[in-house]
DNA sequence: GTGCGATATCTCGATGTCGAGTAATCTCCG
DNA sequence: CGGAGATTACTCGACATCGAGATATCGCAC
């Protein structure tokens, strides 16, 4: 608390003045409002919460000078980690980019009709599918992912290497709950 | 990356062995299948998409309970912590919401529908419009966010007072930009 | 083999959001 | 005062998602 009694002129600090945003302007309007309560938690999830829908309009903005949507790369980034031949199951799909059936069957049919991804009958399951990037589909990914990573990497360029590897260790540990039942 | 070479077997150490996440699993197969990109970004910032995913789903739970869905509770809230009388121009609601024009009026009519909040014509400017918060409305925001607060307090139970202002100041600084232009 | 619960994918109607365009009103300069 | 441009909220069609249900197939017990 004590970054909140700084002078408002320049200031010699490490990564220079706090500045407040629109978080540290929620949390001192409920404090006010309703200061019966531990509003504490809202420092760190709204930031993650706001944090996301930012980094969503940067995406798409990034994506955008590909031609992809930011649903597109979800499905196409999940083939190409998949390794050659960039081939897996809507299910596997499904779990990796938390949507539900209906919505996974609707993207493959899109990414198909746009020749960046085919669909092959399962071997060995007729019940099955297998969906598979075409050389296309790798090619404007890889391209994306290139952009998407020179996108990211200017937002996190305030912190140093040390203050990056403590973020990600802290939201790993918030996260890990969740992926590990 | 020394808390990598930990043992396996039990670990007297603060936060416990380290487990894999999700996105351990990503990064892992980028670098497999892209060894010539740096995609450290991502371990930071597909945390926070992955957060805010789980996140929402946890907030839907928690206001399911007080018949709110979150997109009602977000424009509630930010009417809430205006203080009294609880009256926000359609304008102050999208930004404090970040979603679109069209969006928020949609949003007025079902929750004027509810009768959770009431329209008033703006004094003093005919083209504007006032939105309000009902008693109803207050007191359903108000139990709502007691319990989001609960639920918050939950997932970030893992993180020690220290820990979690650190994580808070981390999110400040990567957030900050895009708040104050 | 036969039957039955589990699994994989797809279908489809309801819903919320976007985003470009519209209409009314305000502001301010000349 | 008058008119151009800015501002405010709303309209409306396109689109992506959800989620419950339908369909086909698999695997296993008997």
């Amino acid at each position: 608390m004590s970054s909140n009694l700084r002078s408002m002129t320049s200031d010699p600090d490490a990564r220079g003045p706090r500045r407040e945003d629109e978080v540290d302007r929620i949390v001192a309007a409920w404090r006010r409002e309703r200061p019966d309560l531990d509003v504490e938690p809202l420092t760190v999830l709204s930031r993650v919460s706001r944090l996301a829908r930012h980094l969503d309009l940067a995406r798409r903005g990034s994506f955008a000078r590909h031609d992809l949507e930011p649903w597109e790369f979800d499905v196409l980034s999940a083939l190409r980690r998949a390794g050659e031949p960039y081939r897996l199951s809507p299910g596997a799909l499904l779990t990796q980019t938390l949507v539900t059936s209906g919505t996974m069957t609707n993207r493959i049919d899109r990414l198909a009709e746009r020749g960046l991804v085919q669909r092959l009958p399962s071997p060995g399951d007729r019940r099955g599918v297998l969906v598979q990037l075409t050389e296309q589909g790798r090619a404007r990914v890889d391209a994306a992912m290139s952009e998407l990573l020179d996108v990211e990497r200017g937002l996190l360029a305030r912190l140093d290497t040390r203050d990056r590897e403590r973020l990600a260790e802290l939201l790993h540990d918030v996260v890990a709950p969740f992926d590990s039942p």
